[in-house]
RNA sequence: GGGUGAUUAGCUCAGUUGUGGCGAGAGCAUCUGCCUUACAAGCAGAGGGUCAUAGGUUCGAAUCCUAUAUCACCCACCA
């Protein structure tokens, strides 16, 4: 048995293809391309098992385009621009960027960016991502920075983007507002509590649940819907808020839902999404109280510069002792958080800038519907985020590590003036401008764009590495479920603005890996790390794993699902080791045993299939398909069938089982190669590179058909060859006899003239020392 | 509440879309054998399923239609 060290042989095969430049795009070449848009992962030290799962599958589609006889460009970046880097910095580097200069804080993440990027990109190498890493950008780097405020100049200059003062949603943990895209759901338990306003003219109680008392110096007014019988009469009166006594107005709004709470509610500056509307609807004059950094901002109480959850205690306290509480009960609801920092979002308003969308909708919708999603329902969920969407995209953030937004602002006209192309990429806050109306210093601004402000151009990006040889729509954007809403959604949206087309033609979509059922994170300790199952099975076990899921779905990790891959590597090696122990080459097609015949048009089924599949990007069912071939097939029954051949036959028999072992077995690791790349390849330079004469199999071409035809009576033969082996391997286990035990085989007329040309295959299979015609058995000697 | 997907052997999943069809498949696990000159981390064989439930269409349904249930994900709900 060929013993091989795995690791040994990964690690050379690595340095073959990168030496001799195996997935380099050729950009002299006249073949059609093929184009992805790679996912740029976001640096943060080491490759998770999602990545490995859902960059492995994308693989086997670029592997199996590069083969099919494509030029396929397939590029690789980083994301590493943004407060996912920026608290990757603060955690390795001890350190916090709020109490840093800007340009001390970004000259350090660049610094540490440049050691760790290196090693984590080796990451996807070692994985045989297959992608040209010398056509590499970072969305922090200074070509990206330039194309990145090209194109929000571009979209501002045409009136897309406008700065807006405006209650948006709002991260005191990273004080930065934050995007609709970015939230989550979180359930949390809560008190309901119900208290007493008064009526100003009246004087009588008015009752009013809320979950959030902290903001009843922020109330502005109260909301009856006129047609709820029992408070309709006091719409139009003053109410006086408890506390702080300050008087707002009673108003009648349909919207006030007469059966929940008690059918009043405050309405605060800002509580929630419907606060912002409902105070935008009556032109209410708001009065905020929270601070950026979630403390709130009422000087002269003993609220001043509490966090909101103190506050909420104290007020309640307080309310309590002044007797103004009714009910309270204990409520579980649920949340937004901001997905970064775990915690409630709040509305402050801010001047951010904004991508309109809003105006958008039916066009990106309608766009989304030209790009064909895999599976089909993803594109359900883009369309359902769409129809869901309330703002704009917001795109500025209060943060030092991000590219800067490129204007000026000029205090006393209120212009803004923005930077010329040539002048990018630029800090605003490292260089004077002058406002030429008011001749005076204008102020830089200080924001920066979002990460997804960058990442959603990544298809210019690449192109623009290429001097925009590679033209947009692309052939393929692969990524995960979970961010349709973002990247997808996104690019979509940047493509239809600055391209007026889609980004690309095909979008796959990959699912999630779970553990027992659960989704993986370091908090429910349930995470397994690649680099912890290639070490102990190998980079093709761990694909081999990757590849048994349909696009979309998500996987379970299962350590026997890595054993089937290691087997699997194990039966190739040995299949090779026997085909290669005896073979001699034949450099021409000699004439073929009917047995060989038959087999290779099994064969070329399987080619079929998988060409098929492949072409659908069903990458599963393409190496189920090849895998089948070769253990059922080629492994259980042709080689076990030729083996008499190979060892006792004539000349002519010989050459004709050489010919088709040497083949099958070629055809065979080509249709591995997209999934299983180190064995394939490995196998492919011992054995088969002196005779095909490629570099690597991994430009090899795909697999064609076999000369012949498969007709029905071809199908019938092989399969009743098939049978009667299996009848014969049947009655010898029956009979606990070992599967080289004589035997003596009666075939019916009609059966023994259909094998009649695969007779001698037949009989050295089943060892039988003659085959009569008969009533069907097996006489075991 | 809206959207989407799933439900097939003990476990993990194919098969279902545009063509419904003779006995429903695989891997793992279980059981019985076999050292057979590629491979015992192997080979050969066996057992195991009312295809979630209830109706309907049909000569015939895992597959098409209609409900229902359970699970998962996304969105909305935050007084």
């Amino acid at each position: 048995m060929p013993e091989i060290d795995i690791k040994e042989m990964e690690k050379k095969l690595r340095d073959l293809w990168e030496r001799e430049g195996i997935y380099r795009f050729d950009r002299k070449s006249k073949q059609k391309i093929y184009s992805i848009d790679t996912p740029p992962p976001t640096v943060s030290g080491k490759m998770h098992i999602g990545h490995a799962f859902s960059y492995s599958q994308q693989d086997f589609i670029a592997r199996y385009k590069r083969m099919a006889g494509f030029n396929v460009f397939y590029p690789f970046g980083t994301d590493d621009n943004g407060l996912p880097t920026e608290k990757l910095i603060e955690k390795t580097k001890n350190v916090k960027s709020k109490s840093m200069s800007r340009e001390e804080f970004i000259s350090l993440c660049l610094k540490t960016l440049k050691e760790i990027t290196p090693e984590f990109i080796q990451d996807w190498k070692n994985l045989g991502v297959s992608c040209d890493y010398s056509i590499y950008y970072s969305t922090i780097d200074k070509n990206t920075q330039r194309l990145s405020q090209k194109y929000f100049l571009h979209l501002y200059k045409k009136g897309k983007i406008y700065k807006k003062e405006f209650p948006t949603i709002w991260d005191t943990e990273f004080q930065t507002p934050v995007a609709q895209a970015e939230l989550e759901d979180k359930t949390q338990d809560t008190l309901f509590t119900t208290l007493k306003f008064k009526v100003k003219e009246t004087n009588q109680d008015l009752l009013i649940a809320t979950t959030r008392p902290e903001l009843l110096g922020a109330c502005v007014a109260v909301f009856i819907n006129p047609k709820d019988k029992r408070y309709n009469k006091l719409i139009g009166k003053k109410a006086i808020v408890p506390i702080f006594n300050h008087e707002v107005p009673i108003l009648g709004d349909e919207s006030a839902e007469i059966e929940k709470g008690t059918g009043i509610l405050m309405i605060c500056s800002y509580g929630d999404k419907y606060d912002v509307d409902a105070i935008s609807r009556h032109k209410l004059k708001p009065r905020v109280i929270l601070n950026k950094d979630g403390t709130l901002n009422l000087p002269n109480t003993q609220y001043n510069h509490l966090r909101v959850k103190q506050a909420r205690s104290k007020i309640l306290e307080d309310l309590k002792s002044h007797n103004l509480i009714t009910d309270q009960k204990k409520i579980s609801h649920i949340v937004n958080v901001y997905e970064k920092s775990g915690v409630e979002i709040e509305f402050l308003p801010t001047e951010q800038w904004f991508i309109k969308i809003l105006d958008k909708k039916p066009l990106l919708i309608s766009s989304g519907k030209k790009i064909k999603w895999h599976p089909e329902h993803m594109f359900k969920r883009y369309e359902n985020w769409i129809k869901g969407l309330d703002w704009d995209w917001s795109i500025s953030r209060e943060r030092h590590f991000g590219i800067p937004i490129p204007v000026w602002h000029c205090r006393k006209c209120n212009t803004i003036i923005h930077a010329e192309e040539k002048e990018l990429p630029i800090d605003p806050t490292s260089t004077k401008k002058v406002c030429k109306t008011c001749k005076i210093a204008t102020e830089p601004e200080t924001k920066v764009l979002d990460t997804w402000a960058t990442s959603s151009i990544t298809p210019q990006i690449s192109s623009h590495i290429m001097n925009n040889t590679i033209k947009i729509p692309y052939s393929l954007r692969p990524q995960a479920h979970d961010i349709i809403r973002t990247w997808a959604f996104y690019t979509i949206t940047r493509s239809i603005l600055h391209e007026k087309s889609i980004p690309w033609n095909d979008i796959i979509i990959s699912g999630f890996v779970t553990m027992q059922g659960e989704k993986m994170s370091k908090s429910k300790g349930n995470v397994i790390s690649p680099q912890e199952i290639t070490e102990k099975y190998g980079v093709d076990s761990l694909r081999y794993w990757a590849s048994s899921s349909k696009l979309g779905e998500d996987l379970d990790y299962q350590e026997k699902e890595i054993l089937a891959g290691k087997k699997f590597i194990t039966k190739i090696l040995n299949a090779t080791n026997f085909v290669f122990m005896n073979l001699q080459h034949q450099n021409k097609i000699p004439k073929l045993h009917p047995t060989d015949e038959l087999f290779l048009l099994q064969l070329n089924k399987t080619i079929k299939e998988a060409t098929e599949a492949f072409n659908q990007y069903n990458y599963s069912k393409a190496k189920s398909e090849a895998d089948n071939f070769f253990w059922k097939i080629f492994a259980d029954n042709y080689m076990e069938i030729v083996k008499y051949r190979v060892y006792n036959g004539t000349e002519e028999e010989k050459a004709s089982a050489y010919y088709t072992l040497y083949q099958a077995l070629l055809t065979i690791i080509k249709m591995m190669a997209p999934i299983t790349p180190y064995i394939t390849e490995h196998l492919y330079q011992e054995h088969f590179k002196k005779y095909e004469g490629k570099k690597s199999i991994h430009i090899e071409s795909w697999p064609t058909l076999f000369k012949g035809k498969s007709s029905k009576s071809e199908d019938e033969l092989w399969n009743k060859l098939i049978e009667v082996i299996t009848l014969v391997r049947q009655e010898k286990s029956k009979a606990q006899k070992s599967m080289k035990a004589e035997t003596i085989l009666t075939l019916p007329k009609k059966d023994l003239s259909l094998l009649k040309p695969v007779l001698d295959d037949l009989q050295h299979v089943t060892n039988s020392t003659q085959i009569k015609e008969g009533k069907l058995s097996v006489e075991l000697l």
